[in-house]
DNA sequence: ATTTTGCATAACTATATAATTATGCATTGT
DNA sequence: ACAATGCATAATTATATAGTTATGCAAAAT
């Protein structure tokens, strides 16, 4: 049970004793007099039946009791101040608004389901989608441009100060149009995709350097005929309409695939699973709106990868 | 400026209005009456000057600006609650504690500072440290026995539910004792390897995978004599005394390397590469003396990193 | 040995608080 | 049309609040 008694005058107060390790000081930055501040700190230590600082003759120490107390604390008025702080964002901005970094796997696949669940709780918050080389999301994630990106697993040296959330795990498939000549084969050579022009993601991409130890490893040098493009949009149009493969993680494409506009090449692609997940910055703590966007993602991508797993193993 | 007038009476008030989208109701389970819940309300939306409640003639509804601040309250009053709870729990067991998985990379390296700089800044706080297979101890980091794991990045499927922090890479290295017979050569064959015993960790270590792959990448098959091993204090002893060859992720060996207890092979290992950092839960939020921690162990780990960097590149 | 520093305590006071009861008023439902 | 519902407002009151000034007291500093 909270004691009601407790206000946040109270916790104010105790935090800036805590922070200048004196009663007289902190009474000075707060515009009052010495013996209200003490008196207050008696106050909240009595509703907490705890006592939170050793008194002594050259200032006062946190007790244990205190130290502990002090994180909780500045957690519930910087939450409070937020709070009002966003009240007043609302009113400038008409509403509150979440700015989303999108990578090509997911854009397609759990994004889109996974908003329409997050507006359905929050239809107020507007959520502004951003795609774009990873590189640069990562860059204004850092940068707090962005809340959250979501899709593959960045390269650690992007890593440094973000945090990743695990939400699935996928591979990199390699699709041809239906009827492709590589097809007829059961087991179809794969160096033979030498023979065609073969999609690949540009230089920049998470996935790079996966798909050319994927080559590697499958014996394939470098690509003669190769077309480097980011744009899914593309890709879905050309390997439709040519001879084309397209390389590219199998999240972008499974719709694609499940409806039969693409078809997946039988070739081992299991070296080049990765994990995909929402990036957050670590410092920031994470205010409550994007943490309801993160549970609404995490749970369309349980539900997605439940009803897509076959593809996957 | 944070209101001083706005009180924990405030919120929770308006918390329960909010949840129940009545006033009487709220009334009822605050133990007080409905017009004391009306101007509770209308104070608190007096102090933060915007209506948080459309009011109607069956029931009320949050503004938009109300379902914004609704959060904060939320996590305000959250706070708060945890911080008396810690009291208590701290009289009881007579202090805090963090419990800490330790997996065998930084175990050596990065985590005793870690730890170190940790206790200079919250004495109090116990540290209890647990090693072990990292499959058990993300099995009770996602029960709630542990409350971070230090290591690397586990593989995929363990990882739901679990948030990962990068702090740096690191890759896997071979290493002998000094004077080893393969050390002779410049460019020593890898293949002859199979000549000696080698120490490879056992099968549900992170990295066991990613050795398996390194040595089928560089065209050995199955070891005729090897010793799977989990400790790396008998690892560190074997390897010095016998002619084997250990492989083991770098930071545990990192600090025997630089002492010239032990030498790296000079063998390409580079794509062995891989993240390690801080795992956590995603759902129960990080209390703040963990937070301590991690930002502990993140500096500890850029200091690390900033000195050993030059072994990586 | 003083003086200064730093906090505690006491006595006091205007104001704010946190309720209460009583009443009003506009919808909603019958 | 009338009762019921749900909230707002007003008047009232005991109590808590949030300070103040004045004073005391022990440890540090000079």
């Amino acid at each position: 049970m909270l004691d009601q008694r407790i206000k946040f005058r109270h916790l104010t107060c105790f935090l800036e004793v805590a922070r200048q390790r004196s009663v007289v000081k902190a009474a000075d930055t707060l515009s009052i007099t010495q013996p209200a501040v003490s008196k207050t700190i008696r106050e909240l230590e009595e509703h907490l039946d705890a006592r939170l600082f050793d008194r002594s003759k050259r200032g006062v120490t946190l007790t244990d009791f205190g130290k502990v107390f002090l994180r909780y604390a500045g957690a519930s008025v910087t939450a409070l101040r937020q709070g009002v702080d966003s009240i007043s964002q609302v009113r400038m901005q008409g509403g509150l608004s979440i700015n989303l970094g999108v990578l090509p796997t997911v854009a397609a696949s759990v994004m889109p389901n996974a908003i329409r669940r997050f507006k359905s709780l929050s239809p107020d918050t507007t959520v502004k989608v951003v795609a774009g080389p990873n590189v640069m999301l990562m860059g204004q994630l850092r940068v707090g441009e962005l809340d959250l990106v979501v899709g593959r697993l960045a390269e650690p040296d992007q890593m440094s100060g973000l945090s990743f959330i695990h939400l699935y795990s996928e591979h990199i498939s390699l699709v041809a149009r239906p009827g492709h000549p590589l097809l007829t084969d059961e087991n179809p050579d794969i160096t033979r995709i030498r023979e065609f022009t073969v999609l690949v993601p540009p230089k920049h991409a998470i996935i790079h350097p996966t798909v050319d130890k994927m080559l590697i490893a499958h014996g394939i040098g470098a690509l003669p005929d190769r077309i480097e493009t980011v744009s899914t949009s593309f890709g879905r149009a050309f390997t439709r309409e040519t001879d084309a493969i397209w390389i590219i993680s199998n999240g972008a494409v499974a719709s694609d695939i499940a409806e039969g506009h693409l078809v997946e090449l039988p070739i081992d692609t299991s070296d080049t699973f990765g994990p995909v997940g929402l990036t957050t910055r670590i410092d920031s703590p994470i205010s409550p709106p994007v943490e309801m966007l993160i549970n609404a993602v995490r749970e369309e991508a349980a539900l997605h990868h439940a009803t897509h797993s076959g593809l996957n193993t």
